[in-house]
DNA sequence: AGGTGGCTTTCAATGGTTGGAATAGTATTG
DNA sequence: CAATACTATTCCAACCATTGAAAGCCACCT
């Protein structure tokens, strides 16, 4: 610190080989480690772990016997790591992750039973939605995204209900940067994208077609909390030409409602009308 | 370390009052923040975490904002702290987390649909059981177990196929001990119990009655895994008196031999033949 | 106004942390 | 079967992130 480097008068690179890159908190260490892990790699070895977060095995076996000891992680017979229950019991206390969940699942069903198509429910995290449930038959179509998994924002019904439930300044972050594109879906230029969040927001409906995994129609709705912020959002994904969108919507809409209402949400007569009506 | 104390011939107490307790682990201390959250404890606030946590706030505030910034906490308006999406998402990576819990899912559905009783699926964790799942319906008998719960092994159904199920050495430790009181639950001598796994083991059926929140009986059978280990305990709850359950256990069984065929266990035409059959 | 309690920033001392090197173990190859 | 390549683990001295008392804020209560 005080002493100045004076003594460094190599050739060129400072190489002395001593400390390379030494001075990352450690716990941004150890989270690195546990990001490492992915719907891909589930069961990975220590140099395997090692690689990904970019550290020294010595450094990574430390760090992870630490997790381990704790129950984050767990050692397979065959030495490899996998992400551990006591990780996934404190996980099952997120209010976002488990707990809109944990409130909603019964609704979910009910929906599910009556319609027998894939009901879904996501919540926003960061400039991504996040699948916290998927309800499936046996013998549904294909769907993209597994739960635990990333969808987009602009081009998924469910990414569209959380983005239009996003504050004025999130959303307008977004709509800078340029959409990525998702196979499958139609671009949205800006001004259609503006418009549709608005009618998003007016009618509580979202309305998603898609081609690629395979002909698909996705039907979402908000979920309100007691505040009046949307926290998460449902969907319905059916197959191109069975059952027609508008008759899905009203379900979809009330199946949302029922659960919004369970997490203290006060819903107004219509969504349009939201003045000073107090419970 | 390497110095001897020699300078010190203070009275009595060190306590020159330096670092009192310094010299735990980073990630120790991290991780037993994130300990700090349990079912009574989802929102916290910076000093209620230091406190649980024991550790001096300034330093509970330098970790929590590392796992902030991460995602693996999250700070509400009001200033307290949850447990993150980001750390959730992670969670569902973990095998015996969401991933038994993904496969048996729509059976877990189908054996809820023809009951509509609890159905419970849980795996074990150490000395004890931890629910990964439970459905009920809206009007269900009360039960005594959340989501992310931990049971105990010798006084539940799921406990006792979990410990049939573990290695012959793990239940010599845990029957060495003693059994702590469940309420509601009829104690059971080792003799007993020492049958009584047997008969599990047997007949792939475990049976507990209890009276505490209600009058339950509950039936659960053994999940295997492809290479033959019990992975986690399927069950189902029903009030004393209604469904026999002696008509619940082909039921459950059955129920329970899908999912395990659905991990790739290659069921023995009965439990008890269980020689050199291949494929 | 004074007091209380929680939250945040600062900063010098220090002990946990670090990673190269060496060793042991294991799979793969010639 | 030795040679090779890779992974896992142990050691240890240099070092830098970590630490927590102290003090400043801010909000709230009396």
């Amino acid at each position: 610190m005080t002493a100045t480097p004076d003594t460094d008068a190599p050739t060129e690179a400072p190489a002395r080989g001593k400390r390379p890159k030494q001075g990352e908190p450690v716990i941004d260490r150890a989270l690195s480690l546990l990001a490492v892990f992915s719907d891909r790699r589930r069961a990975l070895t220590l140099s395997e772990l090692a690689r990904h977060a970019d550290m020294p095995a010595p450094t990574a076996l430390r760090l992870i016997s630490r997790l381990v000891a704790w129950g984050a992680l767990e050692r397979l017979d065959d030495g490899r790591y996998v992400v551990g229950v006591r990780l996934w019991e404190v996980a099952s206390l997120s209010p976002r992750g488990h707990g809109v969940r944990e409130i909603a699942l019964p609704y979910l069903e009910d929906l599910f039973e009556v319609t027998r198509h894939h009901v879904l429910l996501a919540v926003r995290d960061n400039e991504e939605a996040v699948l916290i449930e998927r309800l499936s038959s046996k013998d549904a179509t294909e769907v993209a995204y597994r739960v635990g998994g990333r969808a987009p924002l602009r081009s998924t019904a469910v990414g569209l209900v959380l983005l239009a439930g996003a504050d004025q300044h999130f959303q307008e972050a977004i709509m800078a940067k340029p959409a990525e594109k998702e196979p499958g879906v139609a671009e949205m230029p800006e001004g259609q994208l503006r418009r549709t969040l608005s009618d998003v927001r007016r009618t509580g409906i979202a309305m998603i077609r898609r081609s690629h995994p395979s002909m698909t129609v996705s039907v979402a709705s908000p979920i309100f909390d007691a505040q009046g912020s949307v926290v998460a959002a449902l969907s319905i994904v059916v197959p191109d030409g069975s059952t027609p969108p508008n008759v899905l919507a009203p379900a979809v809409r009330a199946t949302a409602r029922a659960v919004s209402r369970n997490l203290g949400h006060q819903a107004t007569v219509s969504t349009e009308v939201r003045t000073h009506s107090r419970g």
